[in-house]
DNA sequence: ATACCAAATTGTAATGATTACAAATAAATT
DNA sequence: AATTTATTTGTAATCATTACAATTTGGTAT
């Protein structure tokens, strides 16, 4: 439940977070921060964009939601599931895809001697709906 | 050589963009419009970052170089090698290391029946310099 | 319950990468 | 050498994100 979700990362709980985090993680279209704002923005009219990306950035710190980055998009995408997965992005409609992939990589713990905390990976190309 | 890149891709040749394709080659450092700009005022002192940002993307177009962006970081930075490897981004320096990776899934056009085109992947964490 | 303090929210202004656009220049072809 | 078309240049605009200061609020101790 999101308040304990807040709790457990010692974020104090506000109507904003409770509702940005549950948007997030409900949705699955991993949104934009002004796709963010422009929801915020029917549930609290006063809200404030910078909130958003405090918010956001609180979030991310205490790995509530992890952030992607896709080549073709300005926007950073927040993504409420943090087991690791990975994308596929349309190139057409940009819409954006969970894959899973099974991969030998994402167990190692290092690699050429470098220290890995975390994999990003997606895929580009068409998606099923843009082909036909 | 890199005249002949050009040729290939049939883009004209120009001062500009062969210094700046060669740049790009034969440094490893994955530079940003900035890095290139800067290197570039060395050679011509009028250089303009426009002619920066509009090589880099006729360059991108005909496949000469690659783009790559990563989480923290605000630049897009450009590669040379355009065979598929990945990078290893050091959370701390910002260093950018090239990855040889096997994976079975770069061989796939296809996944959950959308078309690929392209395979972005890249680790973050600590690199070896860091650590010590 | 009340008062307090640290943290969160808000609004505005700044930053900084990238793009748009129009004028000047240069490459390649005849 | 002349012509055509693409490239280069400089300036101004765009747009996501961050900085910052003032206000408000959540949570804790009294």
């Amino acid at each position: 439940m999101i308040t304990n979700k807040l709790k457990k990362a010692s974020l104090k709980s506000t109507f904003q977070r409770e509702k940005i985090l549950e948007y997030i993680i409900s949705r699955k279209e991993h949104p934009t921060a002004d796709m963010i704002y422009r929801y915020m923005l029917t549930l609290s009219p006063c809200i404030s964009k910078t909130t958003v990306y405090n918010t956001v950035k609180s979030l991310t710190k205490t790995n509530l939601i992890k952030s992607v980055k896709f080549l073709g998009q300005d926007e950073i995408r927040y993504d409420g599931t943090v087991d690791t997965h990975h994308h596929f992005v349309c190139e057409k409609c940009g819409k954006i895809y969970d894959i899973e992939v099974l991969c030998q990589n994402f167990n190692k713990k290092e690699i050429n001697e470098h220290k890995i905390n975390n994999v990003y990976a997606y895929f580009t190309g068409i998606c099923k709906e843009c082909k036909k």
